[in-house]
DNA sequence: TATGTGCTATTCATAATTGAATGGTAAAAG
DNA sequence: CTTTTACCATTCAATTATGAATAGCACATA
C-alpha cells in the first residue's frame, strides 16, 4: 500500500513477522487468516525493498537467513507494541457488541459452562462468546482468551484476578456400577472396588496417602489423564472417581460415596483478564455474570 | 489487507502513527507517499476495528483524542522498530544500485560538493545522489540522510564518524569592491572598510575580538546569518568577510586578503553515518570517494 | 511401490483499494 | 469584505491486490 520511497509498508512487516512465527507462508497464512500466494508475494515484495534474502526455501517451510533472524527481533517489537495497542484500545471500547473469548478447561467448559453461558446469551444477547477449552494455560496478553477461569490462582503479570470461591469435591460412580457392585458403607470396603486413576499424573496416589491408602499407579486398572474423558468413564460405570460436587451432583448417573468417611481437598475457582480490559463494557459484563453464577453454583 | 479476524492491520497502524506525526490526513498522506482520502479511510477502518474514536475531526486537521493519545505511544515504538528494521537491511544490502541521501551545510552544498559529486557520479553511474542541504542536523537514524559533512564533531550516538581534515578560512573581498575601495596592506587599515557581518550570530564579533579589534553588531552594517547568502553578498562587492578557503581560493570574483596579518581558525571537516549502514556497499563507496575528495580539496 | 501430507510457485479472474476530482468549511491575509 | 490557503468528506473510474485453482517437490506412511 505504501509507495517504495522511502517508507516501508508496514503490512509487509506483518507478513514477514507471521512467517518468522510460523516457519512457513501456509501457516502465516492461517494465522492471518490469508492466502498463501499473498504471503509469498509480500515476502518477495519485502525482500526486493530491502535488497536483502531474508529466507531460504526450503521443503517444510522458510528457514530464516542470518539478516533473517536479526530483523526479525524488530518485527517481534513491532508485534509486542501492536498487542499491547489492541489491548489498551479494547480496554477503551465503549460497545456491547462484540465477542468475548473465555478459557476454561475441559472439564470445566464441558460440565460447568454451558448452562450459565445458555442463561448468560439470554440475559446479554448482543454479545458474543467464544469458549477456548484448554488444559493449558493461556496467555492473556496476547488475547488468545479473554476470561479464564481456573482452578489455581493465576499468576501471570498484568492481570487481574478474582477468587470466586473454593468448590468441593467428593468420589463418585454410576449407579449402575453400585447396583452391580455394591455401595461401600466404610473406607476400607471401597477400596475392593475398581478406581479409574490417572495415567501420568500422581494426583489420586497423593490424595488416598493422604487418606492411609497406600496405593501405586497399578491399583488402578483403568488409567487416564483427560479430565473430561476420565469423567466420562466413571459415568459409564467404570468404577470410582473424584471429580467436583458442581459436576457430580447435577449428574443423575452417579452417586456420590462415603460422605463423612473422607475429606477431600476443594478447588478454588479464580477469574482472571488482562488488567487493560477490565475497564471494557463487554468483558466486564461477562466477568460479572461468570463470577455470580459461579458463587450461586458453589453455593456462596 | 489483514482481515478482522482478531489481527490488526498494521498498514491501518502506519496510517494512524503518520497521522499522529504529521497531524493531520493530507499531513500524513504526503509523508507516505499515499492519498489524503486513503488515509482517512485507513482511520476510519481503524476506528472501526478498535471501537474508540481516535481523533476529532478540526478545521485544520486531526486531533488525537485521549485515548488516540494514549495508543499513539505504542505506534511511535512501532515506528522506531520499524526505523531500525530498516536501518540494519540497509545495512546488510549488496546491491551498488540506489540512492544515497548526501546532507551538507547551505554553503558546503552550494560551493564544495557539486563539482565532487559530478566526478564521483561519472566514477560510479549506478549510484545515484540525493542532496539535502541544511544547516540544522539531520537525524541520521531516521535516515533523512545517510551521510552527513559537517563542520564541527558529530555527538549523536550510533554513528561512526571520520575527521578528513581542517579546512583553513581567510578574508575575501570582491575584486570589484577592492577596485573601488583600494586594497589594505594592514588589518588597521582594513577596519575603515565595510564588512559583512551576521545578524544574530556573534561568531566575526568574537573572531575579531580574538584579533584585539573590538567590534559590536553595529560595526557591520550589512547582516545576514545564511551563510550562502552572507558569501554572496561578499562577492558582489558588499564588503569584506571570511570564508572557508576552499570556497574563496576557487572563485574568480574575489581576491584573498590580510594573509599572514590575521590568523584565522581553521573548520573541521567531519563525516558521519548510521554505525548500521557502513556495511552497505553502496554507502560506503560514496562514503570512501568524499573522504578522498575533501581531503585533496584541503590538501591532505 | 503407491498414496497421503504439507509445502512453495504460478496463473487468471475477481474483489478490494486507491486516487483524481469535486465540494464544503474554517481560518488567515489583503 | 473578498481571496487565498489548508483542511476533511465523498464519488466514481482506474489500478492494484487478492485468492481459487493448479502444478510440482519433498517427505512420511502403508
Amino acid at each position: 500500500m505504501v509507495k517504495d520511497v522511502g517508507e516501508l509498508d508496514w503490512s509487509l512487516l506483518q507478513s514477514f513477522s507471521a512467517v518468522v512465527d510460523a516457519g512457513s507462508l501456509s501457516g502465516a497464512a492461517r494465522a492471518l487468516a490469508q492466502s498463501q500466494p499473498t504471503i509469498g508475494r509480500h515476502i518477495k515484495a519485502l525482500e526486493a525493498a530491502l535488497g536483502v534474502g531474508l529466507f531460504t526455501r526450503a521443503p517444510r517451510g522458510l528457514a530464516p537467513t542470518s539478516a533473517g533472524l536479526e530483523i526479525a527481533e524488530m518485527a517481534r517489537e513491532m508485534q509486542s507494541a501492536a498487542n499491547r495497542l489492541r489491548l489498551i484500545a479494547d480496554g477503551k471500547a465503549d460497545d456491547l457488541n462484540g465477542t468475548v473469548r473465555i478459557t476454561a478447561s475441559v472439564v470445566t467448559s464441558h460440565y460447568v459452562l454451558p448452562s450459565i453461558i445458555a442463561d448468560m446469551r439470554q440475559a446479554m444477547p448482543e454479545i458474543q462468546i467464544e469458549l477456548v477449552p484448554s488444559d493449558t494455560t493461556e496467555n492473556l496478553i496476547f488475547r488468545e482468551a479473554d476470561i479464564a477461569v481456573r482452578m489455581y490462582r493465576p499468576t501471570q503479570l498484568d492481570v487481574i484476578t478474582k477468587h470466586v470461591g473454593d468448590q468441593p469435591t467428593a468420589v463418585y460412580a454410576a449407579k449402575s456400577y453400585l447396583d452391580r457392585m455394591g455401595r461401600p458403607k466404610m473406607l476400607k470396603d471401597a477400596t475392593n472396588l475398581d478406581f479409574v486413576g490417572f495415567d501420568k499424573s500422581d494426583l489420586i496416589i497423593r490424595v488416598m496417602a493422604d487418606l492411609g491408602i497406600k496405593t501405586t499407579r497399578d491399583f488402578f486398572s483403568l488409567r487416564c489423564d483427560q479430565q473430561a474423558v476420565h469423567w466420562e468413564l466413571v459415568r459409564a460405570g467404570c468404577g470410582l472417581g473424584g471429580a467436583q460436587t458442581i459436576v457430580g451432583d447435577a449428574d443423575p448417573l452417579v452417586e456420590r460415596l462415603l460422605d463423612g468417611q473422607i475429606q477431600m481437598q476443594s478447588l478454588p475457582i479464580w477469574l482472571t483478564a488482562p488488567q487493560a480490559l477490565h475497564t471494557n463494557l463487554r468483558i466486564r459484563a461477562v466477568w460479572d455474570y461468570l463470577s455470580n453464577a459461579l458463587a450461586k453454583q458453589i453455593g456462596i
